[in-house]
DNA sequence: AACGTTTTATAGTCTAGGCTAAGTTTTATC
DNA sequence: GATAAAACTTAGCCTAGACTATAAAACGTT
């Protein structure tokens, strides 16, 4: 299918087209969340204990383990792991990053909806959902006010 | 190398269990995201030029027609549609009660996130995928902060 | 009333992300 | 060092949600 470009200076609430882009994106990102959730995990696993094992994986996203060993296979493709059979799976470089900008952004989000007066538990699982669609301007508006404060 | 914005830190998630749960909610989210991105936009379409087909809600949604059809199959199936062919989809009681909770709660995060701050077009992006994770007690606050300006 | 256009329906394919079941390798224990 | 347990691999299946291609039905215009 063909997707016209939309030329990024005209928004128009009503346009269909603007409308669909919206939704395209909310579609692909879902791939990019669950790669942001699991390098996440990999890093708080690997600080808490050391290592992040298939099995710890699983238990923690409530997956089954051969479930967790695919994505891991494409997690190691995109080079954000290296996997040492029966020691763990490790964070490359480029994974650290992912899982730092992650954790980062999770921090803000949840610091934000607190501090606009959210109840700390709704706002920790809020965060959960919401911080994979905080684009980079809003996070930044939310930091704004975090530091007015 | 390029150095991370926050050095790693140890973050309480909860124990493996909750958490657990917290990513299979959101997993099982995804069905019910589609759905209300589906009636409030049949909602948006009727109120605003009299009827909602299959050909209108895929160019609004960036998706094909039979993938539009698919879906609706399974909206009526729900008893939050009903379908007249070449005469549009209609909401039912349950689905404009759907549709309308979706609308509210879409424009106060949107409205929000202009107030502090976001450009339009950056807020209207991010407030298509945050809405549906946004709980009753957030909104309440978003609702809150709105208020006092 | 017939014809072309638009709309809807249907069939078949693909991919992601789940699952179970069963086999293999490593680790741990006796 | 044998053997049980745990961790990992692999194969095969399922569902949701996308797509293309094509057929059928209703609409509108003349």
């Amino acid at each position: 299918m063909k997707q016209p470009v939309t030329p990024p200076e005209v928004v128009d609430r009503g346009d269909p087209e603007s409308q669909a882009d919206a939704f395209r994106k909310s579609r692909n990102a879902r791939r990019t969340e669950l790669m942001e959730d699991y390098v996440e995990l990999i890093a708080n696993l690997t600080e808490r204990s050391g290592e992040a094992r298939q099995t710890d994986i699983a238990r923690c996203l409530g997956v089954t383990q051969p479930t967790v060993a695919k994505m891991l296979k494409r997690l190691a493709e995109e080079n954000l792991v290296t996997q040492r059979p029966y020691r763990g799976v490790f964070l490359t470089e480029e994974g650290q990053r992912l899982a730092w900008a992650t954790h980062r952004r999770h921090e803000i989000v949840e610091a934000f909806l607190v501090h606009i007066g959210v109840d700390p538990d709704s706002a920790r699982k809020d965060a959960e959902g919401i911080e994979h669609h905080v684009s980079d301007k809003t996070l930044k508006a939310f930091e704004n006010l975090l530091k007015k404060a």
